[in-house]
DNA sequence: ACGCGATAAATCGTACATTGTTTGTGGAAA
DNA sequence: TTTCCACAAACAATGTACGATTTATCGCGT
């Protein structure tokens, strides 16, 4: 792995190899930002002209990027009333954190009876970035903590629940990246990193697997107060 | 319910009201048919003009078609190179499985503190349809057993939860659908459903998540032991 | 047999026609 | 005067047609 790419955040091989159209390919992953941003304000219209309008293409690439954002589940469609941004709120969220709790311990129990030598160098080279940084970069230290996760689901197996869990994992960290860590979720992050660690090494499956049961669900949960926090803060 | 309905399986209210455009929306369910139920084999090329010309239509409703199957991951893309049928083998039906494993005890476990006096007697009028149906007409089996599931994960607050189980469902009712049911398998759903709402009715939602995991394990077993067996045949 | 170039074919982007929806205005009734 | 409805005009989605560019195919020559 290069030096650059060591700690920026890519899906697990084999995914996503987003193959379409050239202008295609790009005006899905700018609207898809746009929504996961939050720049596109929930529910709101995405008129077709005005989409090729702003991207300096025409209609067709943008109604094509649209059916893909569907299939995705990021946009909603009515017959001859067009698309619609499907809102990325506290639901939305909480849903795939809940998948997240049921899906990763088990993609987690199968990497502590795989894991390699390399693997667990691997995971302390990320965990000592990760306490290098600190928080002191936001952005950074979601990048590396998704690679730390890839490490452990990247060969699974199962290339659905490892493309499910990028494909979530993509929409949360867009999502965290509005707020900051507290300084208990901080701790727990830390705490928490190195027991698996300490997990994986020693070959404890379900250790690990409740262990990160309980990660996900205290990272949701960080989310989901965050976001009400907010909603809070704008509604008063 | 109307009569007729009622043992038609149905998505869980809220799911895919495929909006799109009155052609795009049956071309969209006519393509991903034809793939579900292997009409169209694995890694075929799908090319746009013979796909309009099938259908009637000109290109640009396929197109749109085939980017939702896309983004439902039913079809691969490779740039200016088009589209192709994204194989539904055992590694496929085994992943689904696996991913069902894991999410629907939750699901179940939710069905059982929340439900209702009607609900077990939509459960109970169900079954016995089942059991009147005796397997007589699989394709009736199916949708009777979908219909059954559907009604404990229909009202399931996780929409994400609820619409991935059911897709996952259509996939795994269309490949079954090819296949035919053991006897052994067939005394143990009949089985399994009956104990299922013997816990619903006592209000036992971890016994019930239990039984249910170990049901949907063991309906993809079957599938994938026949699958394998019609695999094997073929290659002899 | 193996490149290699011409030809065929398919994708991708653009422009346009058609159809359905939304909006805003005017007039009639309350 | 206000409210409601009808109707028309603007607007946007959907379907069609076409040209440009890329890829695949096939026959030819070495």
């Amino acid at each position: 792995m290069a030096e650059t790419s060591a700690f920026k955040a890519e899906p697990p091989e084999g995914i996503d190899p987003i193959g379409a159209s050239s202008e295609g390919a790009s005006l899905y992953e700018l609207i898809r930002e746009d929504i996961i941003e939050g720049r596109l304000a929930a529910n709101e219209r995405l008129v077709v002209t005005d989409l090729a309008r702003r991207h300096g293409t025409s209609t067709n690439p943008v109604r094509e990027a649209l059916q893909l954002l569907r299939g995705e589940g990021f946009v909603t469609f009515v017959a001859n009333r067009g698309a619609r941004v499907r809102p990325i709120d506290q639901d939305f969220v909480r849903d795939i954190y809940e998948i997240g709790v049921l899906i990763e311990p088990a993609l987690t129990r199968w990497f502590v009876n795989m894991a390699t030598g390399e693997d667990i160098a691997e995971l302390e080279r990320l965990q000592g970035l990760i306490e290098e940084n600190n928080f002191a970069d936001i952005v950074r230290h979601s990048e590396l903590d998704t690679a730390f996760h890839t490490v452990m689901y990247q060969r699974h197996y199962n290339r659905h629940a490892a493309e499910l869990w990028w494909k979530h994992r993509e929409v949360l960290r867009a999502v965290s990246r509005r707020f900051s860590f507290t300084l208990a979720r901080r701790a727990a992050i830390m705490r928490e990193h190195r027991e698996l660690i300490a997990h994986v090494k020693a070959g404890n499956a379900d250790e690990a697997a409740d262990l990160i049961s309980r990660h996900v669900e205290g990272s949701g949960r960080h989310v989901l107060e965050q976001m009400r926090a907010r909603n809070a803060a704008r509604a008063g």
